[in-house]
DNA sequence: TGCAAACCATAAC
DNA sequence: GTTATGGTTTGCA
């Protein structure tokens, strides 16, 4: 399926194991966790059954940008993620959501709902496609939450979406609407989320 | 609040 | 084919 070895990489930046499987400048998987062995889990669990991959301990110049880029991510630094992604192997709802979501600007959050109601199908199966994102946090699935306004869930546990959002706050003040895929994908200030949950 | 039922794409059998 | 499984939502007591 893929003519070429599938690279995997894993790098320790303050205490985080940041994860990422690449071929032919391409990003087929991306991860981080508190643990190295986690990380590779989740990589590895996303490749193909098949697959023929190597572990590698020095990154590659284009690993390199990918961790810079995780990084900046993970402590809600705004950078550009425009990378190569995996997508076409996806089943196609699944791409559809994945492109969705990556539109979410840093700052703003939505709902599953509000996904579903751009791209079609239902929240549920907007929850299902966040839960198996091969893209974390390339594809901010951390910035879905429930249409109550709780956080829902988050692979890395709820703490660590809570930390990713509070970094994420810019101040913005009110809603706006992004053109998706023919559909309006409504999104919020991600304070808004954040002042919700002290209440409670 | 809390619980049941509807919802919808995938993955697993 | 069919069933099971969710990072959900809504309605109703």
């Amino acid at each position: 399926m893929w003519q070429r070895l599938i690279e995997v990489y894993s790098q320790c930046s303050e205490g985080v194991w940041f994860g990422a499987a690449v071929s032919q400048e391409q990003i087929l998987a991306s991860s981080f966790s508190t643990s190295q062995a986690t990380t590779l889990k989740q990589i590895l669990s996303i490749l193909p059954y098949d697959a023929a991959f190597q572990v590698f301990h020095e990154p590659s110049d284009f690993a390199k940008e990918i961790f810079a880029s995780l990084k900046a991510i993970y402590y809600g630094k705004d950078v550009d993620t425009n990378f190569r992604l995996a997508l076409t192997l996806l089943p196609a709802y699944t791409q559809k959501v994945l492109k969705a979501t990556q539109q979410i600007p840093l700052g703003y959050a939505t709902f599953y709902s509000s996904i579903s109601e751009a791209v079609g199908g239902g929240p549920r199966a907007v929850g299902n496609v966040m839960a198996s994102n091969p893209f974390a946090p390339i594809v901010p699935c951390h910035r879905v939450v429930r249409s109550d306004l709780t956080l829902g869930g988050y692979g890395g546990g709820l703490k660590t979406k809570i930390e990713l959002l509070n970094r994420e706050k810019r101040g913005f003040s009110s809603s706006k609407e992004l053109r998706v895929n023919g559909g309006a994908l409504k999104v919020f200030p991600v304070e808004y989320v954040l002042s919700n949950l002290t209440l409670t």
